[in-house]
DNA sequence: GCCAGTGATAGTAAAATTACCTAACCAATA
DNA sequence: TATTGGTTAGGTAATTTTACTATCACTGGC
C-alpha cells in the first residue's frame, strides 16, 4: 500500500553530480543546525575547500534556500566575512491538534523553527466534519500570518486515537465522524503538503524531546484529563505500531489472572474514573480528575497521593521491565496537577528505578507543541531530501 | 563511556574520493546481497557505466573481497561474462552461547554467512571461568574448521541476563562468575574481534527474522524451559533498554492492584514453575515443563491447555497493547512442546488479535542460530564499513 | 555436415566532462 | 604590515560517453 515497485539499494552509487549533491546537502544540513554560519564556518565544519565552500554557498543561494545576513563585526584583522542563515520563509510547517470537547487548533511555523502563528477554534464536530474544520482554520491562519498555503510543505495532526498509515483511518477515537474519515486523503488533495497524523500521545512524547536529559531515549506515561497513554521514543523514532495502536496502556487488564465479571482495565484503575472514585473515597472533591489531584496536594492528603502513586508506580514498573527506557516521563493534565508533590510520591514507590522518573519539561500544550516539532522536523528532512540533487 | 570527542556530521561530505569508496561500497553491498554478479548485472544494480563497474570490480578483487568464479555457460550470443563472487574466507563471525546446565556452544560461519564449525562442551563455570571457556572452545573449533583465529572479525554471545554495554556487566544471570566478570573488555583483549554479548531471548528473536513473514517487525514470547522473556525487534534493529534489561517480562508483577504478600509475576504465574503446578493439579505428569506440555498434547488434556493458554493470551495481549507488532511469535521450549495444539489454544483466547500470533520459524537451537546471524550481520556492516575507503 | 558470415554481448581504450583541491592572488582591516 | 575573507587559475581524480576489439551463437550456403 505504501510504496511500489523495487526498494532502492540502501548503498547509493553515483558519478559527479552525486558528489555536488552530497556536498550541497551537508552544507544545508549545517546550516539548518547553526542559525548562522560563514563561509569559513562552513569550510570548518565540513573539510571542504575554500573554493568549494564558496561555490556550494552561492548554489544554496540561487537556490533561495539561504539567505545572506550582513556581515561578521570584523574585531581579528582582514575583512568582515559574509554571514549566511536558512531562508526561514522558504517553507512552513503546520500542526493541527483535535480534541473533544476543545475543538481543534492550529500553528504554523517557519523552516527555521520560529513559531508564526498560532489560533483555537471550539468546533462541533456534528456540524462541521473534522478535515474541514482543520482546512478553514489553517488557511484563516495563515491568511493572518500573511503565509502563502501553498508554502506549508507539511502538516502533522495530532488526534485523540490510533492512527492507522495504511488504511488511513483513526481508530479508537471519540470525536464524531472521525473514524469515518480518509483524513490524510482528503487533506493531500486540498492542500499541496504533506501530511502526517499521530496518536496525541505520541505528539506529546515528542515535545519532551525538548528536555536536554531525555535524549538517549524516553518514554512517556501520559495521565491526560480524560485517557491514559504510553509513548515509546527510543533509539530512532516514535513507536507507533503496525496499526499506529502503541501504547495503549489504557485496554490492559491490570489483573489477568482474576478472571471476573467486571475485568479493570488500567484506565479504570489509573485514570479519570479512578481519581474520581479514589478522591470520593478519601473525602476529596474536584469538578475534573486534575481538579481532584490540584485538591488533594493543596490539603496534603497523603493517604490519597501514596494510594495513585502506587498504582502510578504499578504502571511505570511495567514500562521499566518491558522497555528499560532511560528516562521515564510522568506528564499529562492529572500529572501537572499532581505536581512534584505526586513525583515524589511516585518515585517512592518506584525504589530501584524512582531517579529515572522524571517530570514532564514542556510548558503549555504539550500535544500541540509536539505536533510542530514533529512536522517542523519533517520538513527538514524533506528539504534535505529533496531541494537539492536534481541537477543535471 | 562510549565515544569520545564531538559525534560526525550525520551528513558526510568529501571529493573524489569518497566518490570512489560509495561506488565501492556499493558494488561490494550488491555482491555481499547477491551470491554471485557478473559486471553487467553490477551495472545494472548500480547504474554505473561500464567501464566503472570494471575498474570498480578490480579493485574488489586486489583487496582480496571478491574472487572470480568461473564464467557464465553463455546461452546468448556473445562472449562468456565473468562471475564473481564475495571471498567467503576474508573473514569470519563467530557465536557463542552460555547456558546453565547445558554448557557452552560455539559457531563459526564465513563472510556468506555459512556454518563453517560448531561444537558444544558441558561447563562446570565454578570450575572455569565462562570467558576462558568460550575462549578456549572458539579456538578449538577454529582449528577442526582450519580457519585462522586472527581472521574472525566479530564474536556474538547470548547468555541469559541483561547485558549492560556502558558497565560490560551482565545482570539478571544465574550463571556462576558471569556477574562479576567484563567480558567483552577481557575478550576483546585476547581476541581481535569485535565482541557484542545479547540476552538469550533476544539472540532467538534475532533468528526469526529468517521467517519472511516476520519482516514487518515481530515480537517473541520466549516460554523456555526455566526462563519467561520477551524480544523487541521493530522498526529498526533490536530494543535492548538502557541496561540490556527490555523485555524482562518475567518480573512484572501479575496483579498490581493486589497488594498481597506473594505478589506473583509473570514468571510465576506463565513460566516453568506455574506449567509444573498446572500439571499437578490436572493430573499431568513430566519431568521438566516441556515434558508436561508435550504430555498434555499427547493425552488432549484440554483443560489444561485452555487454562494455560489463557495466561499465555493476557501475556499476549500486554504485548499487543503496548507495542501493536504486526506478528508475535510464541517460542521457546515450552512453547514447541506445545506446538500447534497450544497455538490453536491460544489463538482461540487471543481473540482480535489471533491472526497476528505465529509459531516459530526456527528449526534447532534458536538462541544459537540467533547469535550466529547477529554476528554475521554484524560482520558483513564492519567490512562494509571498514574494508574500503581508507584511499589516498 | 562443414564453414564463413552476421549480429549480439563482454570487455577495454581514449577522450570528454564534472567537481574537487592546491596555490597564487587581490582586497580589506586591525 | 600582517592577517583574514574571498576569487581566480591550473591541476587532479573520478566519472561518463563514444568507439573499438574479441568472443560466441546462430544461420545459411556449399
Amino acid at each position: 500500500m505504501r510504496s511500489t515497485g523495487p526498494p532502492p539499494p540502501p548503498v547509493p552509487s553515483g558519478s559527479s553530480h552525486l558528489l555536488r549533491t552530497i556536498n550541497e546537502r551537508a552544507a544545508l544540513y549545517h546550516l539548518m543546525d547553526n542559525e548562522t554560519l560563514t563561509r569559513v564556518e562552513l569550510r570548518r565544519l565540513t573539510g571542504l575547500a575554500k573554493p568549494t565552500a564558496s561555490h556550494v554557498m552561492s548554489r544554496l543561494l540561487e537556490s533561495g534556500l539561504a539567505v545572506t545576513a550582513g556581515r561578521t563585526t570584523a574585531r581579528q584583522a582582514g575583512p568582515k566575512a559574509e554571514v549566511y542563515t536558512v531562508n526561514a520563509d522558504y517553507a512552513f510547517a503546520a500542526a493541527a491538534t483535535l480534541r473533544e470537547p476543545d475543538g481543534i487548533t492550529v500553528a504554523i511555523a517557519d523552516l527555521k523553527g520560529h513559531e508564526k502563528a498560532s489560533s483555537a477554534m471550539r468546533v462541533d464536530f456534528t456540524a462541521v466534519p473534522p478535515d474541514r474544520a482543520v482546512l478553514n482554520l489553517l488557511r484563516r491562519t495563515s491568511e493572518v500570518a500573511g503565509i502563502d498555503p501553498d508554502r506549508i510543505a507539511t502538516l502533522h495532526i495530532a488526534v485523540p486515537g490510533a492512527y492507522d498509515a495504511d488504511t488511513d483511518t483513526i481508530g479508537h477515537a471519540d470525536i464524531p465522524g472521525l473514524s469515518e474519515l480518509r483524513m490524510r486523503t482528503s487533506l493531500e488533495a486540498e492542500l499541496g503538503a504533506a501530511i502526517e497524523i499521530h496518536n496525541d500521545v505520541n505528539a506529546a512524547t515528542v515535545a519532551e524531546r525538548r528536555n536536554p536529559e531525555a535524549a538517549g531515549g524516553l518514554v512517556v506515561l501520559w495521565l491526560g484529563r480524560e485517557g491514559l497513554g504510553v509513548g515509546i521514543d527510543l533509539q530512532r523514532g516514535l513507536l507507533t505500531g503496525l496499526h499506529g495502536a502503541a501504547g495503549e496502556l489504557g485496554y490492559v487488564p491490570v489483573s489477568p489472572d482474576r478472571t471476573g465479571a467486571d475485568d479493570p482495565t488500567f484506565q479504570d484503575w489509573l485514570g479519570a474514573p479512578a481519581v474520581a472514585e479514589l478522591g470520593r473515597a478519601h473525602g476529596i472533591e474536584g469538578d475534573d480528575a486534575p481538579a481532584v489531584l490540584a485538591a488533594a496536594v493543596g490539603e496534603g492528603a497523603s493517604d490519597f497521593l501514596d494510594e495513585y502513586a502506587t498504582r502510578v508506580a504499578a504502571a511505570l514498573r511495567l514500562l521499566k521491565c518491558l522497555l528499560d527506557p532511560p528516562q521515564i516521563v510522568l506528564a499529562g493534565e492529572i500529572a501537572r496537577a499532581g505536581g512534584e508533590t505526586l513525583l515524589g510520591h511516585v518515585r517512592d514507590r518506584a525504589e530501584d528505578f524512582g531517579e529515572r522518573v522524571i517530570p514532564s519539561a514542556v510548558y503549555g500544550d504539550a500535544v500541540a507543541i509536539g505536533a510542530l516539532d514533529s512536522a517542523h522536523d519533517d520538513l527538514k528532512d524533506r528539504i534535505l531530501d529533496s531541494a537539492l540533487g536534481t541537477g543535471p
